[in-house]
DNA sequence: GTGAAAATAGGAACGAATACTATTCTCATT
DNA sequence: AATGAGAATAGTATTCGTTCCTATTTTCAC
């Protein structure tokens, strides 16, 4: 990977904000120094950037909405290699979300676990 | 709400499986049935049975991606009011990790977990 | 400096989801 | 059972985040 102007510029803004940034505020920063990057390359970078570990996407799984029609309190894992989602268990207990409440103080409503993994299936092949 | 056949239908498809299906495959198992439902029904309709809870959906967070420039093991809490997303210390653990794997036969590679809840500043609007 | 490979800018294309609107259907009331 | 008001639908257009494409520019090993 080659070290150019708009990778050092985009990694820059990204390092230098806690308030994790989506694509296009990324895009924005970036113009105000080198008005004619292009948002292409923005998401480019973010994406090779992850790759290397620099940086991490949020949300990153498929963009397409999934539904689960026996709604009840549990979570999911998600096969990295089929993509089928099972069930799991909730792990979160109440003295987790206390905790949570503590360190940010935010008021917690909810939370949601997933989990990713070899279905039993693709552990074999 | 009244009760159409289209809301029955899909209600139906999405109860008789437990494939945590997407809502074009919803709506491909409708057409079979009723084959000039349209796709913005069946949106809708999952829209609704979910405020309704009926059905949950899952990774219903706005489309965008996020980026964090420091990554690292944790975990994120989003204010359901004005979207400020602040780090979170993982509260999931070895033992919990274990258990999952052996309840879902899955192999666990990673986890996310996604906390909901106000910001502290929301908290006094 | 030179050349080959890699990266970029700009714009087109894609795809999931939503918005729009004329028409149809539901259901409380009679 | 008939009626009518408003809720829901079908079909289509549109939005918007993201990815793809390609001619041009830039980087860097030599």
């Amino acid at each position: 990977m080659r070290n150019t102007k708009q990778r050092q510029l985009v990694l820059d803004i990204v390092r230098n904000t806690d308030t994790h940034p989506t694509a296009d505020w990324v895009y924005e920063q970036a113009r105000k120094v080198m008005p004619n990057i292009s948002l292409g390359t923005v998401y480019r970078l973010l994406g090779r950037l992850q790759e290397e570990g620099l940086v991490v996407q949020l949300e990153a799984g498929s963009r397409k909405s999934r539904f689960d029609g026996q709604p009840g309190p549990h979570q999911h894992i998600v096969c990295e290699r089929c993509g089928r989602i099972a069930d799991v268990p909730d792990v979160v207990d109440q003295a987790a979300t206390e905790r949570v409440q503590q360190v940010t103080g935010y008021r917690v409503s909810a939370h949601r676990v997933e989990w990713f993994g070899l279905c039993p299936e693709c552990q074999d092949t």
